[in-house]
DNA sequence: GCCGTTTTCGGCCCGACTGTTTTCAGTCG
């Protein structure tokens, strides 16, 4: 169920939607928000603070301080149980829906008594909102396809939202099997997940599925048996729990783990062979015996094939290239020598500079870049001054951490004909120039991809930041001529770069092994607001895995000095 | 509701874009 803070900010965030969707005024609204923000990136844990505590955590006062403490004793805060009786949980699902706020979703309710997206995406071609004050053609149509978008995400959730679920349930139950392991889309790390497969090695299943079914999360069990249990949450999500005998483990992970087209592949090569391979094991199949199964890697080499990674098993190419031997080292986790796009609470960050700094330097890096919006997306409030002001802290931090080099950086605007926020006399004072769309969405192809082109090529640019500034269920990739833009990377050694956000994981796994084509480097970066959000580079990770990326793709696996040269900084 | 070398009130993330509107409201970053 994640931390308590996790907990507490969804429902202060909870609450500061219902207030939006009630009229209640924008600063108020704004407040919640902060605080929600703030309490989520809070490195203590909440349930252990007193008052005093909980009013050192950056934007709670004393109104929402007591909100916390009351939940703690009650279960539940007063204020948003009143509001939530006025305003349904579906009106404020509405406001999910891409161009759908507050203000459009309370005047469906209150005239159309519409509280739910179901009702409203049947409410729209039935001709109920015609007439309806602020809701022309266009609007309708913005509507249908913003449902359209998260509909085509459906039960689907994001990586993080699973691993969560994964990790809390293989961690309960790891204790009564002899092994176990979450498997499926999540162990290959597809960036969304529709279930979650965990699978466990033990002789007697009967403890394991009654753990399973008893566990905190668990609100519903769909099915109960002796090899299979499947729960869902209290959020929804579907959990199946799938017990084998260890000798099957193997056979079983790697079944399990699939893809389904990846598992055709190999099931071919052991037609071939005659032999048989399920997710009992792989057998002979004159005799019917088995010939292996207690590991993957023996299944694998029985078939002729050095051991896949899960992040590989697509049938996207890694059968052939397992079988010729050039299956690639992949890029890993620990590979990692620093971030190149982190915010501080200068701009849109929680956390101060020197939280952030801290917390960089104990993910053990060598390098680590503060880059903080620029003057052009207005609503940051960025000044030459600050700016200037910021690198000398910066400069002065740097000496309080040695093993640490601190580069100074930003993250630049995209305008409309792709220039930047400053001339290039002024970024080349910055050690690293991140540059990403911000805005206009939904130029067409051609004006997009000159648009990225022209900022790809300016000197002062370093890194193209989140390149399709989708955000996945939400938002589009914007249209644009990759092949284009990753050329204009490739000739002017601009980075692009891995977002590790998990509803962007931007650059997509597809577009990253067309840009490897082009010769293109890559950065895997946190774009951490807070100290956080360093958790979510294995994301990044696994998307750059499923780009088949090595380390030497990988500019901030490289040490500082080839960093700078490939740059142009040194 | 939070915050403060403006310190207990009066500000608070500002501006662009879109669609609807007949002069601007809603949404977004």
């Amino acid at each position: 169920m994640g931390r308590p803070n996790d907990e507490v900010a969804e429902l202060f965030q909870e609450f500061a939607d219902l207030l939006s969707i009630t009229g209640e005024a924008a600063y108020k609204v704004r407040a919640y928000e902060k605080a929600a923000r703030s309490i989520a990136g809070y490195a203590e844990d909440v349930s252990t603070l007193d008052l005093k505590g909980l009013r050192q955590i950056p934007n709670v006062g004393e109104a929402i301080a007591k909100k916390i403490l009351d939940h703690r004793e009650t279960g539940t805060i007063r204020q948003l149980e009143a509001v939530r009786a006025k305003i349904p949980a579906g009106v404020r699902a509405l406001t999910a829906i891409p161009t759908l706020g507050p203000k459009k979703a309370l005047v469906l309710y209150e005239e159309l008594g519409i509280s739910s997206v179901d009702e409203l995406a049947e409410a729209i071609p039935a001709g109920r909102l015609e007439g309806l004050k602020g809701f022309g053609a266009k609007t309708e149509e913005n509507i249908l396809h913003g449902i359209e978008l998260m509909k085509r995400a459906g039960d689907r959730v994001l990586i993080d939202v699973a691993m969560e679920v994964a990790e809390e349930v293989v961690a309960a139950l790891s204790p009564l099997a002899e092994r176990c392991e979450y498997a499926g889309s999540l162990r290959r790390s597809r960036e969304t997940i529709g279930d979650v497969d965990v699978l466990a090695a033990a002789a007697d299943s009967a403890p394991l599925m009654e753990a399973f079914a008893a566990l905190p999360l668990v609100s519903e069990v769909i099915a109960r048996g002796d090899t299979k249990t499947s729960i869902r949450t209290t959020k929804g999500l579907q959990v199946d729990l799938r017990v084998v005998p260890a000798e099957s483990w193997g056979a079983a992970l790697q079944y399990f783990t699939g893809s389904k087209a990846h598992n055709v592949r190999t099931r071919e090569i052991a037609v071939r062979a005659g032999l048989k391979l399920s997710e009992y094991g792989l057998f002979d199949v004159e005799s019917g015996e088995l010939v292996v199964s207690a590991t993957e890697e023996e299944v694998y080499e029985r078939l002729g094939l050095p051991w896949v990674p899960p992040t590989l098993r697509e049938d996207g190419g890694e059968i052939d290239a397992a079988l010729k031997g050039t299956l690639p080292r992949l890029v890993q986790l620990a590979d990692l020598r620093g971030d190149l796009h982190s915010h501080t609470d200068l701009t849109d960050g929680i956390a101060p500079l020197e939280e952030m700094v801290a917390a960089a330097a104990a993910q053990g890096w060598e390098y680590f870049a503060i880059t903080d919006h620029a003057p052009n997306l207005f609503m940051q409030r960025m000044t030459d001054e600050k700016m200037l002001a910021q690198r000398e802290a910066v400069h002065a931090l740097g000496e309080r951490h040695p093993g640490l080099t601190l580069l100074h950086g930003t993250e630049l605007n995209i305008d409309a004909d792709g220039e930047v926020d400053w001339p290039e006399e002024f970024l080349s004072g910055f050690d690293i120039c991140v540059a990403s769309v911000h805005s206009l969405f939904t130029q067409d192809r051609e004006t997009m991809t000159r648009r990225i082109v022209r900022a790809v090529e300016n000197p002062g640019v370093h890194v193209l930041g989140h390149p399709t500034a989708r955000l996945i269920g939400r938002r589009e990739p914007v249209d644009c001529d990759w092949d284009a833009v990753f050329e204009a990377c490739a000739r002017h050694h601009t980075v692009v770069e891995i977002d590790a956000f998990p509803d962007r994981l931007d650059l997509p796994a597809d577009l990253i092994r067309r840009a490897l084509r082009h010769g293109v480097r890559f950065s895997i970066d946190s774009d951490a607001h807070a100290t956080g959000h360093f958790a979510n580079l294995r994301y990044g990770v696994g998307t750059a895995q499923r780009g088949w990326l090595t380390p030497d793709d990988v500019v901030n696996t490289w040490p500082l000095e080839r960093l700078r040269d490939y740059l142009g900084t040194g």
